[in-house]
DNA sequence: TTTTGGCAGTCTGGCACCTAGAGTGCTAAT
DNA sequence: ATTAGCACTCTAGGTGCCAGACTGCCAAAA
């Protein structure tokens, strides 16, 4: 820790401020920080380091007589080198553990738990987005009749996935149709990857028009349809009423703005998206997320994978004053148990 | 309209009062209430009127020197016998159609629409239950086998439903036994409502353990399991941020309250039940809901009916004041339309 | 008997003012 | 380099005051 071209009382004092300052949300004073830290220096002295931490951008006081708060840049220091992160506590780290334990019937609930989790255990809000179904084998397809012309595809991924798809079709086919393309085609493909089906069904159908007969054209052209629609990109958030209470947010309209981009959730995945290609748990305070409605607020979040291969993200989003010491690992080990539950899945 | 023991005159006013008051949130007195209502009659009259009227307790005044706001009895009696109901706007009524022109693959999405719809239409919180699903005739039942002892039932139902679930079973079945299984069952209930044959299943099993064979036994027993399990009981409820806006619940506590209130949907959905036996709309007004958290919001619902038989209960969540002229055709229409939407079905 | 004008009384909201408390910046002494 | 001391600044909270908005009541008018 402590490089930051601070020296080393400098960064203590930082520390030391802004873990009072997250602990309590007030502006701290020299004589609170003299006390407050292991250093045994008067708050004369700790006025001019203050000062110093001020030219730097890392501190501000909100008017001449208040303490001093971290701003945004401190508060990225103190993240970067200066926190000392906790070890979960045991009993955090059972609550964690237990839910991970419970059995669930396919990705998307374990998505929401773990979602679920993140928040009761932070008191924030918890957000997970959905496993990329990359490395997805196909299983099994099947097609049922409905009423007219559609008819409902049912792909079988992995060994928990189940998705339905209604088809509109131009014409109707038999059961017995249906179920020889069915056949035909989970044949044809079962074992293989998703998007390796995608692609080749897409090959397959520009290709080889005459060479087939209409059978297998029309299981592929089926196929297709249902597999085009792909995976519709998705976040699970909970607990975000959490963030009602922070007083950060207390004005009603910035509220508003946060509960709205929630709604919008394309654009949370966007900024969670940002932390997929890096390693371990990652940190945005206030602005650096790049939504002004997050601007209040801090995202820590941490990919999450399966044999080396990140699948998602997930994380927490609270006040840019949350216990990072707190928050952190509890992103990283529950970024760690949702990966080992999705490769045994 | 007319008939709660006041005589026109007071009617009037009180009329006006709780309409202006809708209006603008604020204590109406006695000055402008003369030059707002039809009637000629000075300022010091309809102080008289007010005082009686306070007396009934439909009106209160927050202090000596403010105008008065209606009670909450004030506004029952305004929506049971004084309300003038406007027809539906032009632009409104072709929104609410197109709406339900759009092509959906499941009653679940027409129910998200709706939802939608309403929330968009009212600028308050839309709220839909999901159809009870009787008079769902069962159409047919597939299994797929997974990995290991478990299998995935797939049952449709109508001919847009569809329903997965995992079972995970006590021993392995083989793909045939599976297709057995399946085809006898379909042959043996389809055309059937679903409620029926939860019943039929009970009944069966516990009845002729010995004469039946072992395939159709497990046969029946598997989709005992998969009916079991039965419908989620739910609802949708959109926008809520608007409800963010309104100045009765700029007291953040209050709003998280009702937020809670929202994630935990049983409740709402035992209020909007009480609904469901009514005819056409029906208001809560405040406490008449009975659950503290709705204590500053009225509740205007409908139930949505196919075929004369109600199939859950629609709405809108807003504040007391909010314009129940506008919005009590806006859901009687939206209930009738998302009726007819689910019997096209 | 009902309605009205007038008047006294009351309450809010905004403004100005004050004070105590907290904390800083600067300077001079250690 | 550190510290004590002092003057200064700013906020939060309290008080007093005034204009404005209503009401309630009473007595006069219809």
């Amino acid at each position: 820790m402590s490089d930051s071209g601070l020296n080393e009382r400098a960064s203590l004092l930082l520390k030391a401020l802004v873990e009072r300052y997250i602990r309590d949300g007030q502006p701290v004073g020299s004589r609170t920080l003299s006390r407050e830290s292991a250093l045994e220096v008067s708050p004369a002295t700790i006025r001019n380091v203050m000062a110093d931490l001020e030219e730097l951008g890392l501190v501000a006081s909100p008017h001449t007589s208040a303490g001093r708060i971290p701003t945004a840049a401190g508060l990225r220091v103190f993240v970067d080198g200066l926190v000392t992160v906790k070890p979960l506590q045991r009993k955090i780290a059972e609550e964690i553990e237990t839910s991970f334990a419970e059995p669930v019937d396919s990705s998307q609930e374990l998505v929401t738990n773990a979602s679920k989790l993140l928040s009761q255990v932070t008191h924030l809000a918890g957000v997970v987005t959905m496993p990329r179904s990359t490395h997805a084998q196909l299983r099994q397809i099947e097609f049922l009749p409905l009423s007219g012309n559609r008819v409902l595809a049912i792909i079988v991924v992995n060994s928990r996935e189940v998705q339905n798809r209604i088809l509109n079709l131009d014409r109707h086919y038999t059961e017995s149709e249906l179920r020889q393309a069915a056949n035909y085609l989970t044949e044809q493909f079962s074992g293989n990857e998703v998007d390796d089906v995608r692609d080749r069904l897409i090959d397959e159908l520009k290709q080889a028009r005459q060479s087939m007969n209409s059978m297998m054209l029309n299981a592929i052209s089926m196929a297709q349809r249902a597999f085009e629609q792909g995976e519709k990109e998705d976040c699970v958030i909970a607990g975000k009423t959490n963030l009602m209470d922070i007083a950060e947010l207390s004005d009603v309209e910035k509220l508003r703005q946060l509960f709205e981009v929630f709604n919008r959730k394309r654009d949370i995945l966007h900024l969670l998206d940002q932390s997929s290609s890096a390693e371990g748990v990652q940190i945005f305070i206030g602005k650096e997320s790049g939504y002004a409605p997050l601007n209040e607020c801090s995202v820590v979040s941490a990919p999450y994978a399966v044999d080396d291969e990140v699948l998602g993200v997930l994380g927490v989003i609270g006040p840019t004053r949350m216990a990072y010491e707190r928050v952190i690992p509890i992103v990283d080990v529950t970024a760690r148990l949702l990966g080992k539950a999705l490769k045994t899945g």
